[in-house]
DNA sequence: CGATAGCTTGAGAGTACTCAAAGTGGGTGG
DNA sequence: CCACCCACTTTGAGTACTCTCAAGCTATCG
């Protein structure tokens, strides 16, 4: 899941499990906190999640870090780049992976309806990436994050009588190194909204979102 | 072209043309300043450019630009998301593509060689953007520019002397806006690596890289 | 119930931004 | 051929946002 521009209308994800009628993998499951692969592994297997979340991520070698994508339900994961991986992936929570063979993206092998929902994938997995550019290099803190809410309570945010309640299982420090920020930053980024009464923090992992129409608002305009 | 962390050696580019026996369109020419596509525009033809080069954007509602990438010759452009271009693509210079259709990508369409060619695009664009994330969210003016020079030099400098030298098709606004920045601020880092005697600025649009090491050293490290 | 990691808050500093004005260069028309 | 014009670039001064460093707070887990 990247940060895109926030539509007002919810948009259809690619929550359609992947098929293969050969060489049906059995699913992955993976614990909170276990590593799926390393940037520089082989690339062997694509991962589709199933349930869970996964953050991806890469390091620099002083040390600071660029989250580059958190992984939800419908999300293909390790998408190869001359055979390897160039991202780290962890999850969040435990998860379960329907891995596919990395043969059936490069080759078709033999299961041309698998080969080109990957594909889609992946061009999906481009033109993502290009909205999140305007995010990280354009908007401010609080847009950043009013961005970053409206995604996640359109993606996965549970009613909760008139409002939308989304569930982080990531940390701060994740959030902040996912929008290019400081862990300070997003927290007081957080606390400003709740101020304003457009969010509601029941506890550090679950937000309520109390006005929706003004976080929206929040994403694409420059406090005023 | 994305700004990925410079590498110390030449990373050998895909500039081998795309080969279509069947359905050979002519090579498109472009004007400079001329647009290929524009946002939403529905993809019929993707593009390898020949010679020149291209710039994809986007724009948010209230002037906000992020450049995407720029187009140096043995790139692929316009890979589609549900069919459609999601950025705006200009020519910077006159500039020679050659197009292939959007089902030599989707379908195979009988060359399989040229459907793996331009998957393997696809995927090293998804890498290039990774990378790309981590300079525009972590980054320093100075790292970000002197990246951005350390990966031109590396992809189209030319040898002069015992330096490089680059040519800058785009305005300092394009850079700016590819990276992160304003123009005032991509020109003062520029007046700082030149007094620093990093690079000399023949004129606007050529740079010589008088010190090819330390410019890659600024790359990857906060200004000391 | 204490230890610890994660989160929040505060104060101060610094980088990049904004607004403004001057400088530069390329192109056009007189 | 030169002068003017316009767009682009550079430079300056002041501001603001985000970062850094530091301390206190809060939850979660032994």
């Amino acid at each position: 899941m990247y940060v895109t521009t926030p539509t007002e209308f919810a948009e259809t994800y690619c929550v359609t499990p992947l098929q293969s009628a050969r060489t049906q993998a059995a699913a992955a499951h993976l614990k909170s906190g276990a590593c799926l692969y390393f940037e520089g592994d082989e690339v062997v297997w694509l991962y589709q999640v199933t349930s869970g979340v996964l953050r991806l991520s890469r390091m620099l070698a002083d040390g600071r870090r660029q989250v580059i994508a958190f992984g939800y339900p419908g999300d293909v994961l390790g998408f190869p780049s001359d055979g390897l991986h160039h991202a780290d992936c962890e999850a969040l929570t435990d998860a379960v992976l329907q891995p596919v063979r990395r043969a059936h993206l490069e080759t078709g092998d033999g299961d041309p309806a698998l080969h080109t929902a990957l594909l889609q994938a992946a061009l999906r997995e481009i033109s993502a990436m290009q909205d999140h550019f305007m995010m990280l290099g354009r908007k401010s803190a609080s847009e950043k994050l009013a961005s970053f809410l409206c995604v996640l309570a359109e993606r996965v945010g549970e009613q909760r009588g008139t409002c939308k309640q989304i569930t982080l299982p990531m940390s701060r420090s994740d959030i902040a190194d996912f929008l290019g920020l400081t862990t300070e930053t997003v927290s007081r980024t957080f606390t400003q909204l709740r101020k304003s009464r457009i969010i509601a923090i029941e506890n550090n992992n679950t937000i309520i979102i109390r006005r929706a129409d003004a976080l929206f608002h929040l994403s694409l305009t420059e406090a005023d």
